[in-house]
DNA sequence: CCAAAAGTGTTAATAGTACACCCATGC
DNA sequence: GCATGGGTGTACTATTAACACTTTTGG
């Protein structure tokens, strides 16, 4: 009986989103070492097979530290991708050979979603190459990875809805409202007055304005805010619509 | 190189909800055959390996199919679980080894959450016993199922703030403004009046009334409304927060 | 001065909430 | 009649949306 049952290997596929100061969500991608063609470029998600005694929350909060050095990074499971051909390029195939030193067959991957400041240093212990790419510049990717970053984009926005505080993850520590407005557009795809937008945003009690303002602008310097993550446990609001 | 990733195996498990004349969510499980105990009933969730050339989404629909003989069942992929101490149990090993004529040492489970309506002739072709439990009610499940329950809860309470128009899976076909009321407030937790509902929801499209009213009340019957999927759709409206 | 964006104020429209009141039915 | 819930209306409140106006800065 059921000899059709499989066995197969798993990995975890993690999207780590930036926010760029032209406006732009990001992700990182990183380079996939290839033999065959040294001369071309192959960018794929950073990734990994699960160790045998490891759960893939933990898998992806390995892959997160090997791509950033970054110990607490915030993370989400968003999807499992198991399509039977999700595997079948023969490039891909060869690429698993090396990298993992087995014949694979079929593989699933579980992916995640990671938020990270786009300033932030990229400290890869794992990765010679570590790269942003924005979102409407995604090169072709290997496996399902585009359909993933796909999909991703659909999964942080439900996020933002859910839990607006993440948003922050994605701002320096000191922002001005005008960042925090366009990065919500960018999110939301709402198109909001931003006018209004300031003067809502700024009622909130977790949002902190700071003395410092903006320096060397050609207008009127903007002030900066900070985030104040327990404010915001506390009357854990949503606020945002 | 890398002895240590694995390679194991993945299977799909499913919660149904369905909602009963008691205004209580319930929960479709099955009967584990146990031969150690065969005095002692043991449920589980429905589920299955997943077949070598079977996507997890495919996977769960056939579990769908065998457990209710539905064909066309709602369903959505909400997490993956993968603790590598999932299935340690002996109890559950020795199930396995039974079920699926393998020894199995790891497994992942990746977790689908379906809607049923209540009175729909259940008709398994898998399972002999396939039985409502309240969701208070839930008796103690092998590997981590009372966790991917817990977890299925809060996740249907997300889906309907995205798409409302999936609480109709719930309802019969022809349901009164109470009902409707009853089953919203279970899911969301919230509190509102229910005079108030009634006005906005019976002037939303997509909630047609109908001629047919209650029949044996103790009190003015309630007019019966239908749930049109296609007005819905046109004016994609979530309309309840 | 002008352009550009910060920041505040005013107002109208919309949506949500509370609750009064009448209707229909079985007992 | 009375209790129970159906169904409608009205008035109040909170939120959102539109937009005018003033402020600050560099050029």
């Amino acid at each position: 009986m059921a000899p059709d049952f499989i066995h197969t290997y798993v990995s975890v596929d993690c999207v780590v989103f930036g926010f760029d100061l032209n406006n732009q969500l990001n992700i990182l991608l990183v380079q996939r070492r290839s033999d065959d063609t040294p001369t071309e470029v192959h960018r794929k998600l950073p990734g990994s097979l699960i160790f045998s005694n490891e759960d893939v929350n933990d898998a992806a909060g390995r892959v997160l530290y090997e791509l950033t050095g970054i110990k607490k990074m915030v993370l989400k499971q968003f999807k499992c991708y198991a399509d039977p051909m999700r595997a079948s390029n023969q490039n891909d195939i060869r690429w698993m050979g090396k990298e993992y030193k087995h014949n694979i067959d079929r593989i699933i991957t579980v992916a995640y979603l990671s938020l990270c400041k786009i300033d932030h240093k990229i400290n890869s212990s794992k990765y010679s190459n570590v790269d942003w790419f924005p979102v409407d510049k995604i090169p072709a990717l290997p496996f399902d990875h585009n359909i993933i970053i796909k999909e991703a984009l659909v999964e942080i926005r439900r996020w933002i809805e859910i839990d607006f505080s993440i948003i922050f993850e994605l701002l320096p520590k000191k922002f001005t409202i005008r960042q925090l407005y366009q990065l919500y557009c960018a999110l939301s795809e709402k198109n909001i007055d931003i006018k209004n937008f300031h003067k809502k945003v700024s009622s909130f009690s977790y949002i902190v304005a700071l003395d410092e303002i903006e320096d060397n602008v050609p207008h009127r310097a903007a002030r900066f805010y900070k985030f104040d993550g327990k404010a915001y446990k506390k009357n854990n609001s949503k606020l945002i619509k």
